[in-house]
DNA sequence: TTAATACTAGAACACTCATTCTAATTGCAA
DNA sequence: TTGCAATTAGAATGAGTGTTCTAGTATTAA
């Protein structure tokens, strides 16, 4: 005979959106699990009765954030590099608060300590993933892959996009449409290689 | 009559130093007063006979590694944009932890909470000398001064150079002289506004 | 020698959290 | 209705850390 108890009134989910929005508002110094709880109204024993950890569920979040970023820009990277190279920019415009996230932190300004162990595996996965993502595209397009052109295209691809957004991030506005030109500008340059 | 107390054993300066030590060596959240102490083999009490808080100690380091880049990235942009766009680089490599410093982490990294009231006007002068250098770089270069020329002049002086560099900061490792070549290619590119 | 002073020394305090613990609810199966 | 288990609820606990406080020590002018 299986019993079923009370009904939730909250749901996983809803923890990690709660933490993404005081992280995005108010900085990751201001991310207790207290300001996470009340900022849902929901008891602090809630939270630990679904994640075993502050680091467990802000973990989560982040690996949550992280996967629906690089599903897109890998699917426009296998398509072309331009595409991808102006994808974070456009990703960024349609997720603000996942934006900030990602590219005004890092995971030592929300964990505490290092990865929870169950969730060391996806990241690595992810990690992967991105790394065999951009080698296949600079062995495709330079025709070999190098210490040179594996750092020639991460630039391209990664670097440059993240430090045209950044700055806007950082003053709380969507990204204007200069920035997807200078993205391009600098793809173009350092992909073909321009002097 | 003017008495003269014992010697002092540690210099403001050690102080500081220390701390950067421990920030480069062990991250942000490691630098505790205790550590700091502990680090230089020094009691807690002689740094607050020093400096009232721990926040105007590390505001202080703070400033103090700006303005030794700043003045000669100005110096260097006074002179050339495109000296100045590899300035970065080569500071860098001459001074790898007050480099670790600048571009790994924020000030929100170090300090709890603003910036200490006497030190604000220092960052802000700091900020309005970069600025306005980056301005009049702009007005010269591109024959106006607007919202567009001024992101693209701050996107090739700073942002690139910054993103170039840190991936490298980040494994600890000295920027290799690949970097130099993108950071060129993408002035060059974007300051001549190649299509 | 002595007194005044600048400094070292580190234990005690106060405060902020993450986490734990115990009790109170609530919905369903019987 | 009753009893069980899932969940809410939030007070108590304990660890970590910035700051304060009191005492001790070295240096120099007189």
């Amino acid at each position: 005979m299986f019993v079923m108890g009370r009904k939730a009134h909250f749901k996983r989910d809803e923890f990690m959106d709660a933490a993404l929005r005081v992280v995005v508002e108010r900085g990751p110094g201001a991310l207790t699990i207290a300001a996470l709880a009340s900022g849902m109204k929901a008891p602090i024993g809630s939270v630990y009765h679904r994640f075993p950890s502050r680091d467990v569920l802000l973990a989560e979040m982040w690996i949550r954030v992280v996967e629906s970023f690089q599903q897109g820009f890998l699917a426009a990277l296998a398509c072309n590099g331009l595409l991808a190279s102006l994808y974070t920019v456009n990703w960024v415009r349609e997720h603000p608060n996942e934006g900030r996230l990602l590219l005004l932190y890092r995971r030592e300004d929300l964990l505490s300590g290092d990865w929870p162990d169950h969730l060391r595996d996806q990241i690595v996965r992810l990690s992967q993933e991105l790394d065999s993502g951009i080698r296949s595209f600079a062995e495709k397009r330079f025709g070999s892959l190098t210490k040179e052109t594996l750092r020639r295209a991460t630039f391209a691809l990664v670097d440059v996009p993240l430090a045209a957004v950044r700055p806007h991030l950082q003053e709380g506005q969507p990204p204007p449409g200069i920035v997807d030109e200078l993205i391009r500008e600098t793809y173009l340059a350092i992909i073909r290689g321009d002097k």
